[in-house]
DNA sequence: TATGAATGAGCTTTCATTCAT
DNA sequence: AATGAATGAAAGCTCATTCAT
């Protein structure tokens, strides 16, 4: 269908542009313009600026469900170690692949809270729910340790993972083209199963500690 | 020296907004209106309205650093542990304390990358410079795992910081009025000893982790 | 085109009250109120303020070479002395036909050399070198002095013609309707032989010394 | 007295910013900061900045009348033709020495009409008045042609002279350092009395015509 | 008397949105 | 349905002038 193609259309250079310059530094002008087509009829696609930014946040959200979770929860793992490198896999992996989206939800949008706030605390939400669940059922399994703060723990990976994309992925990556996520991603599972594993899950790993930080996949 | 007070109470009204409601959603208007000033005076004490930004923003890396890092450096703590209890209690209280400073700086700033980006990697760099030398440190007294990568653990641990500071002081705050910054900052100690200690030190606190989360300090 | 027309109003107004009023006293509001169009409809046709101005420069000097030069070198008349006349009457209607663009150039612009320098400038040479080659032109076929400075001679006939222009159809205009080119043309051809012709045109022409300055024509 | 000096000051500074920049483009705090006082005394000397351009518009009027014609008219040359040298060689050397009062007059001005149109008008009516003067009393004399209109004539010799100021002295002045205002003089003297000059006067001075335009004085 | 901080009317310009074609 | 010319509210900023010190 032609009309859904287009709408993608805007949504790709809105997309670029909104990552690269920000919310008002983006003019509908810079969209049509790139994507050929005339400013009504961006108007019939979108009713207006915010709602064109609201459909890339809810597509941020969706896609990352979607890429993070959908295979995860359909279908696990086999064990908790390989649905713990899966999750951060796939979690760094998705950032690496959605670049402009993961700007514009983390760089973009905090500073707009005014107006987006609610689709920014939606995002919180269901991460720290994922997480959330992540800690209780590796506890259950005995993996997690069970004296921790489930709220607090879910800030911390957040933290820890939402940093390490910015860090990697926004601020740095172009700098250095040797990066290799399943390297990034056993450096984080190495140093959250030291802060939040179990003193057993630990020790089971604790070879680790004394072989390179980086090892052969 | 009156000026100086005048040059204060602008900058205490554009935190005020530029905090609440980012950069371009607060209008030179709204301050001048606020502080009950012309709109010529306001010229007078800043070129324009960036350069009032970016006095904020340098305002922050200032208080920052001296909140934080004057007398920890200057005098230092006993031992280790101290060091690091300083170090996290008082990154938390200057989150606390400078709740919109950190706003502009943690979520209003990096949205608006081509103009005000510099400032923010200073930011940056000093933060990561900070941590780095503290895992160093740490490394050479033996309480810090020697097998992890420096750049990358002092991003796991600017990560947990700013998280920290993001979900419980600038989301969640105001509807938690019990929050002990003393308990955040035990918890996140623990959490990072466990992550990036050395086993030896790791084995040090282990009593911990039998005890409640929240031990009385 | 209706889009040519419309730049063409707004350029009317415009003429209209830079010559009026100056540069700075004119504003963009009065323009678009006269011509009843919207502010940004103003600024789609003209980047801004300066180059609406820089069109009229441009304007008064392709109308300038067009009205005067165009037929004039194109269909060049019988003689020398129908050439300088055809040459004063022209300038002199000119004047009067397009007396806001004249205007514009001569008493408005000059006042505000730093931006509208170059177009100034443009216009002082091409009037010049047109004036220089009449005298050129003059002294081959012996009508013409040849003792006489050429730069300095070009700058005599323009300081004629235009402080004919200033005085007549600026500053007394509006109160002298009866006033006739043709007569001022005459006028000035007089003059101009006196001062500048050789001793035999001038002999040719003596017989208007001792009739009415103003003959019939 | 001190504050005459002080006023001789500012209209010094104001002189010359209002030469080279014109009237808008000029700035109190621009003169006041060159004068090295404060904006208040400003305005103990100055109603206003109209009132500080009129007071310049008003020096070179009485600058102009006393330098051109308070010798000229109180100490009578020998003969007409002294006069009218005399007469061009002032006109010249004023505009010269007072270049930066001429600027004003002559090209910032003239495109303020509306509100120092008067002050400008009279200096028109009394250039013209003496330009007339001169030509009725060289007629008297036998001197000037008898068949030519005074207004037209005087505004010819207005023109000339303007011009030449405006050419030599306004635009190419500072490239041409070899200048001489004798023989600009000697020119435009040769020039009018061509153009005005009675058959008779011309035949006394036709040797000019076959010698070098630039006589030795 | 001299100052310069304070003022605000008023300017140019932008850009999301509308609507006639 | 698609267009892009037209719109005007609203922004940032300037600078002549005032006035408390």
């Amino acid at each position: 269908m032609k009309k859904e193609m287009r709408k993608k259309y805007i949504l790709e250079y809105a997309k670029k542009y909104f990552s690269s310059r920000g919310y008002y530094e983006t003019h509908i002008e810079d969209i049509i313009s790139d994507a050929k087509i005339g400013k009504g009829t961006f108007y019939r696609y979108f009713k207006n600026k915010e709602e064109l930014f609201i459909s890339l946040l809810v597509e941020f959200l969706n896609e990352w469900e979607d890429f993070v979770f959908k295979d995860l929860l359909s279908i696990p793992p086999a064990n908790y170690r390989e649905f713990m490198h899966t999750l951060v896999f796939k979690s760094l992996t998705f950032f690496r692949t959605y670049e402009d989206l993961c700007n514009i939800y983390l760089r973009i949008a905090p500073g707009l809270s005014t107006i987006f706030g609610p689709y920014i605390n939606s995002f919180e939400d269901k991460m720290l729910g994922h997480f959330k669940n992540v800690i209780e059922d590796g506890r259950a399994k005995g993996y997690m340790r069970d004296n921790l703060d489930l709220e607090f723990c879910s800030n911390v990976i957040a933290g820890a993972f939402l940093r390490i994309d910015y860090y990697y992925f926004v601020l740095r990556y172009k700098n250095d083209t040797s990066l290799n996520v399943h390297v990034l991603a056993d450096r984080l599972i190495d140093v959250l199963i030291g802060g939040l594993g179990s003193a057993e899950w630990r020790s089971m790993t604790s070879q680790l500690e004394n072989s390179p930080a980086d090892p052969q996949r």
